[in-house]
DNA sequence: GCTACGCCGCAAAAGGCTTTGCGCGATTTC
DNA sequence: GAAATCGCGCAAAGCCTTTTGCGGCGTAGC
């Protein structure tokens, strides 16, 4: 469309003389600070519709100090889990009337400090941050101090005064223990995550308060490493009756390794994952695995954040609950001990 | 962090105050309209940093008449395709100083009413809508005449006027057919996308320009429904061997439906999906399907609604090239005619 | 000593909305 | 018939930037 269909946008200006009342009873009719008549109203109203009036964003937020626009940064939103995440902080943005903007860092700092400036800027009136790696960030811990941020899914070291909303995930790890243990299991393993990664952490942190005697195998969340690690492991004598990956990456790539040492899941070998992704119920055979609870994540994160915005101290966030999904990976013990 | 560590932000008149200047000079240095000398510009340049100074993005717009942001309208953000087009456009408009405001209609028409309001309150500059029905929208139709819209991946009805990025669905139908018939099939059926669906349709065309008496399957993009009517096609005498999913979901249900009918993929029947989707090289066989190239249609998208909001007439846009990726569920046919 | 010219201050306007104190006319109330 | 009430207009201030014409000051050039 070319420019000569571009009206130039209507003014509350416009709507008072098509309504023949003054600019102030326009606004006051949006706004009810003031009494209207009925007929009056509508006279308004129906000026408003014929011209497709819309009041000016920037103009409104100019005057009350605010945009009505949220940020949320995550690592990469083609990622279906910050992709779910997105859509619930989305949705629960939207029941408030904000808009949400969207930033995928994928780890360049140029791009965040973009989005740094949009708080500066007022652009936004707040910002979830979900932090890829929990690496100090200096900028952010200053500008948590002077604007409203939260933390989703992942902690940030140095950041300790700011709320963190994320899912419960030593809960998770006991929960698959609990699972394991009550299956008659009790030579087990686990595969960790990435070191220093908090979330990861707490998963390990929780599945050994079952099994403080578990063998702890180092894993980076990546399917190549879990499968050689775990081949490793399957390859000595003594091998365990069950493996807790600590995110369903690598426990794909428990399931290849303990396939290519002709053990059978589960009969052979029991196998849970962590994080129910999508692709968890599809491969053979259907993995059992520990869910987050990805909307209440962003539902919390975002009510937690018009809390900050309001001027109120949430305090210590709770931890969202996690879910064990019970699929085909995870049998009774066949070791009889 | 509690009210009383928010000071008000600083504005230029407080930057002018510290650098001992006028506000002109200050705005003048910022955007270079007249000529600074060094130290004033340096002097300045101390203060902005010293105060953490950052223009008003709502004065700044409520001036200019521009937001600097960019509206995406998606069905579904959890969906990876989608992910991945947000992804690409949040890029494209990082590089063009353009901010990405991202919204989920889920076919939720309310939601819409929102994003379409950002679009005339002028919070956002322009609008990417990518449709989840080719249904035809009145709203979508005016607001087009008015305002700087484009549409990507999927064509809406009644909006012939309006550029549209979209991957070359023909094509993609057309290398398929031509990769089976290079495999030396010649019995085999299409199974299509929802009836209306211009993409699908598109898809299906192409395949047919190349098998013209290929056996058309209705089918609606879901794994259940590709799944029972596979079954029915296989349950009768003569079956095809070789069938084109128009999308990979229904290639994951023709898959599981010849695994049910004992048929061996790709040697008694080659499979081909549409997308690529991430689940497309883990399903067994790994599917050959066709890739979108959903980066370069997220780019295209965006640059052309750089262009309409410049007042420039894109004119109709090309078609995004496809490519085949050749995978394991398809083989040279077996059956000697 | 006069002209240029470079640098910068001043003041005002514009962009669109919200808010408020004051006051006016018309209707209701006892 | 005086008082209270209601609906609304008027005008101005404020939110923060950008832009511009005019003019003042100082330094360099002839």
């Amino acid at each position: 469309m070319s420019d000569e269909n571009r009206k130039p946008a209507a003014t509350i200006r416009d709507v008072a003389r098509v309504a023949q009342v003054s600019m102030t009873t326009v606004s006051h009719a949006l706004s009810a600070k003031r009494p209207v008549s009925p007929e009056t109203a509508e006279r308004i109203q129906a000026a408003i519709e014929h011209l497709g009036y819309v009041p000016s964003s920037a103009a409104r937020s100019l005057h009350a100090g605010k945009s009505l626009m949220l940020g949320l940064v995550v690592p990469d939103v083609s990622d279906p889990f910050f992709g779910r995440l997105a859509a619930s902080v989305e949705r629960a943005a939207d029941e408030a009337d904000y808009g949400v903007v969207l930033g995928s860092s994928s780890g360049a700092s140029t791009r965040e400090a973009r989005y740094f400036n949009l708080l500066r800027s007022r652009s936004i009136d707040g910002l979830i941050y979900v932090a890829g790696a929990p690496r100090y960030d200096d900028r952010l811990s200053r500008l948590a101090r002077r604007h409203p941020i939260v933390l989703a899914d992942e902690w940030v070291e140095g950041l300790d005064g700011i709320p963190l909303a994320a899912a419960d995930h030593e809960q998770g790890g006991r929960l698959a223990a609990e699972h394991l243990a009550a299956l008659g299991h009790r030579d087990v393993a686990v595969i960790t995550g990435p070191r220093g990664l908090r979330s990861a952490d707490e998963r390990v942190a929780g599945f050994r308060s079952v099994f403080p005697d578990a063998r702890v195998v180092d894993g980076d969340f990546t399917e190549e490493v879990a499968y050689h690690r775990t081949a490793k492991l399957l390859g000595r004598g003594g091998a365990p009756t069950a493996i807790f990956a600590s995110n369903d990456l690598s426990a794909f790539g428990v399931l290849d390794a303990a396939r290519d040492h002709g053990l059978v899941v589960p009969r052979d070998l029991s196998v849970v994952g962590f994080d129910d992704v999508p692709l968890a119920q599809r491969v053979s055979p259907p993995l059992t695995t520990v869910r987050q609870p990805i909307d209440e994540i962003g539902r919390l994160a975002t009510a937690t954040l018009f809390e900050v915005i309001a001027g109120r101290d949430p305090g210590e966030l709770e931890r969202c609950p996690v879910e064990l999904v019970v699929r085909e990976s995870t049998a009774p013990s066949a070791r009889t001990d």
